[in-house]
DNA sequence: AACGCGCCCTGTCCGC
DNA sequence: TGCGGACAGGGCGCGT
């Protein structure tokens, strides 16, 4: 599920039924998706108000009352999962249960379990924060401070734009999806984009996400449905998993190379090196 | 310092 | 039908 507008779209669903909610009991029996022991983990959050729910990059969080921030990388497969009324039988997959002051209980469902969850002092967490790059759809983020950054690096432009610290809540689909927007093929050396093809990135990275975020995320697999939200934007994907189908724009076959391991859709034709 | 790779874990899908 | 291998929206931690 999760790059920046799935994680958005995570937090709204959850903000209403977790803003001003205690946890009253925390449960996780699956010890690796908690950093740090389980107990201490459970015991920093039994009795907390969620104060605030937001998003950094990828990152869920949720703000406690008096200090400390419960985070939540989801990574592949994690999902929140809401429960009301009368406890049914265990998700699949459910990885810990948090029963809330409102009756309600929030499910963590993770298949891989390669999510990760944790609660930090708020220092620590503004610390966390700072290592990672600029939030792209803030306004302070401008072509020009995407540009100083690019020319700091070698690596390819795909790769790059996975790099939470240098642009933070790209994941592999938008990456590839505003490449194509800008014309720039995923190959191109960083720090040899030009001044035009960086203020077209720039622009496509932000219409992407944002256009994402309107249609509630890109939603894949066959398995599990997360709080209600399945997004739509899987429809709107231009090169992403489209291998050897038609280019919407030239009609062309679009690629599918492999870059630091995971996959990149491009059209050749339509994605060139400037 | 920057970069590239292996690996964490479980499920699905495809080819033989 | 069964089985092995590739692959999946992420990112840490290691070696060079």
């Amino acid at each position: 599920m999760p790059e920046l507008p799935e994680v958005e779209t995570i937090a709204r669903g959850l903000r209403p039924l977790l803003e001003g909610n205690r946890v009253e009991r925390a449960d996780v029996w699956r010890a690796n998706v908690v950093v740090g022991p389980v107990h201490v983990f459970t015991r920093a959050l039994e009795g907390r108000t969620i104060e605030r729910v937001g998003r950094r990059a990828k990152l869920l969080r949720f703000d406690l009352e008096g200090g400390g921030v419960w985070w939540t990388s989801l990574r592949m497969t994690g999902q929140y999962l809401v429960e009301s009324g009368e406890a049914g039988p265990l998700p699949p997959f459910a990885r810990g249960r948090f029963d809330l002051e409102s009756g309600e209980r929030l499910y963590y469902v993770d298949i891989r379990t390669l999510g990760k969850m944790g609660v930090i002092g708020s220092d620590a967490w503004r610390a966390r924060s700072a290592e990672l790059g600029p939030e792209p759809l803030e306004r302070s983020f401008t072509a020009r401070d995407l540009g100083r950054r690019l020319k700091a690096t070698r690596r390819r432009i795909k790769e790059v734009l996975l790099d939470q610290r240098v642009i933070a809540g790209i994941g592999n689909i938008y990456a590839s999806e505003a490449l194509f927007r800008a014309g720039i093929d995923p190959r191109t050396r960083a720090h040899r984009l030009t001044r035009p093809a960086i203020e077209r990135l720039h622009a496509a990275i932000r219409a992407v996400l944002k256009e994402a975020i309107a249609s509630s995320g890109t939603t894949f697999l066959s398995y599990a449905d997360a709080t209600g939200e399945s997004g739509s934007f899987q429809r709107r994907l231009r090169v992403y998993d489209r291998a050897e189908e038609a280019c919407r724009r030239c009609g062309g076959p679009v690629r599918r190379i492999v870059q630091g391991q995971r996959s990149t859709y491009f059209c050749p034709r339509c994605q060139r090196r400037r």
